[in-house]
DNA sequence: TTGAAAGCGCTAACAT
DNA sequence: ATGTTAGCGCTTTCAA
């Protein structure tokens, strides 16, 4: 193993040189760093992780933190995480995963140890318990999520309750008085996972405002969760034509089913989706829909990290603005018969 | 912080009797072993990992490398992430995750820093990058998918070849005989993934042997991509009454075309999946299939790992056994008319 | 613009 | 069963 005493006696020049060489925390006469860069080439250096950590107290790694919930539409996760990583490493942090298993302890555990310098936590409850730890901790980090109480935090998240707003003004807009809310599972909103609860609240207050009917169900997913709730509902609002549809795993049945009763769409009922953008364009009908924009919240929660880390950027809650995608799914309201 | 050093004092002992109170490489009197962990709580103490690392040159984790690669089905991949984290975890490691971006490069930097003990492959081609990378390093490593010279590399898989094979004799055994299998998109067979190919040949060797017709055609997934294949399929071979799809992304589309054309499953056709337990539980018709075991994989990357890095264990190949569970979606093959 | 040297907090010989 | 101590490889003051 090379060590930068090696890369110092080769090029001739002393240790901190070679240190600063790397660091560029002062300025090298060209030739001195010529020398020491070609020394660094020729002997295959690389800077001890460790070794580096301990002397500086800075590990350069960033703890992502996501509970494996299995009630959590996975791909988003993922490509939020995918984003991160991305977004770390071109500010050069790693990656560190902690899975939900250890919950809370994984914080102390990662922060006590200075195992990372900084934390990213996914999947946010509105009360969730990892956040007095974090509150405690001087550790900077980010939330992706929104928690009922975000004083002392950095937040990012799609702003959910405009995305509710959203979809009701676009139902509406097309002549829509009856909408029916497929949601996610009952669990998760017993959870009170934010994100759903705020989709909700939009809808609702928009509704209202705009003086239309809402029907909510929360819906499991599959087939025969589907039928049962949407016989539910044309048993109670026959006249529903509008549907909202927050529950990736509901959008296919849902789309099979209306078909199977014989209701085009977007003819008789229109459909607006809230899921990744590549569920409503590969659905069998493709979907008027608002988009997680995944890429973008992990972008964006590395970003306010490393600020804080730098010392720039202050608590601040990110809420990323919804975009409705028109596609074939939506389109006006059937003139009454 | 609180340091070792800090830890041995209050506790009136020295810092490598902390250390190995920690560590239990040797052996330490009841009492002093209380004194210590009363101290170690009373403080908060958190052994800096760092240091660790560097004192030890080891630094507990492990680097999962998993490439972004966007035809590739996500929910698997996450689903081996999540079993590795956690097997990870019972052994002491944690995660450091490396996604694509960087490629080879990304080995070179986590070996040569020492910042992972050790490194688990996803995602691994047929002549993959990484690897030639991979045997110079004295770096113990593990690869979750199956390269195609596998010679000093330790491999985790399912047994692809098996699968195929299974399926064809599931079919073969209702008395099927023309056969269609809809594939990974075209690109996937193109970069040479082993898994397809794999489960091709073993698809192919067994139905010759059993002396049935086959026909392959990747697809796309969607529903327009599906579409045209299916119509291909049965324009050339009219016969077809059972498919096999190794598609997450075909296999809602197919079994909506087939209602469409008016096929019963699994009255008119039988279909047999390569999926996740999810995929073929939560479709439109509960499908039979064999499950790519994901938590098993990264359980046994795991292992496998932490065996070579403990001294133990050596290069080998696992290939997990498939299994096929029949559901509603296979059955007799209809009498011919 | 460069060097010398004192740690960073821990591990693991080597002693006893 | 426990203590002493010499590093691990790097960063960063302090000096020149």
């Amino acid at each position: 193993m090379v060590t930068l005493a090696e890369v110092a006696q080769h090029a001739g020049v002393s240790a901190s040189t070679v240190s600063y060489v790397l660091s560029g925390k002062r300025s090298i006469s060209t030739t001195t760093r010529q020398r020491v860069e070609e020394s660094i080439r020729k002997l295959g250096y690389h800077p001890n992780a460790g070794a580096r950590a301990l002397a500086s107290s800075r590990s350069n790694i960033i703890a992502l933190m996501i509970p494996l919930r299995t009630d959590m539409y996975v791909p988003v996760m993922m490509e939020i995480a995918i984003a991160v990583a991305a977004g770390a490493r071109t500010h050069g942090y790693d990656i560190l995963l902690l899975t939900g298993e250890e919950g809370p302890d994984a914080v102390r555990r990662v922060t006590g140890s200075g195992l990372a310098d900084a934390m990213i936590l996914m999947d946010v409850e509105l009360d969730d318990e990892r956040l007095p730890l974090l509150r405690d901790t001087h550790q900077p980090s980010v939330l992706i999520g929104l928690p009922a109480d975000t004083e002392g935090l950095t937040c990012v998240d799609l702003d959910f309750r405009a995305t509710g707003a959203l979809c009701v003004e676009h139902l509406a807009q097309l002549g829509h008085r009856d909408i029916a809310v497929i949601g996610e599972a009952a669990a998760v909103y017993e959870r009170h996972t934010g994100f759903a609860e705020r989709t909700l609240d939009g809808l609702r207050t928009r509704a209202r405002e705009l003086g239309l009917r809402l029907l909510h169900r929360p819906c499991e997913g599959g087939y025969d969760a589907m039928a049962a709730t949407l016989a539910r509902v044309f048993d109670e609002r026959p006249d529903t034509t509008g549907f909202v549809v927050q529950n990736e795993a509901a959008v296919e049945p849902l789309l099979a089913l209306l078909r199977q009763q014989g209701r085009a769409v977007p003819e008789d009922v229109s459909v607006v989706a809230v899921c990744p953008e590549q569920v409503a364009t590969q659905a069998s009908v493709r979907l008027t829909s608002v988009a997680v924009p995944a890429q973008e919240m992990g972008r964006r929660a590395v970003e306010q990290l490393v600020a804080k880390l730098d010392g720039r950027g202050s608590d601040e809650v990110v809420l990323l603005a919804p975009e409705l995608t028109v596609r074939a799914s939506s389109g006006p309201a059937p003139v009454a018969p």
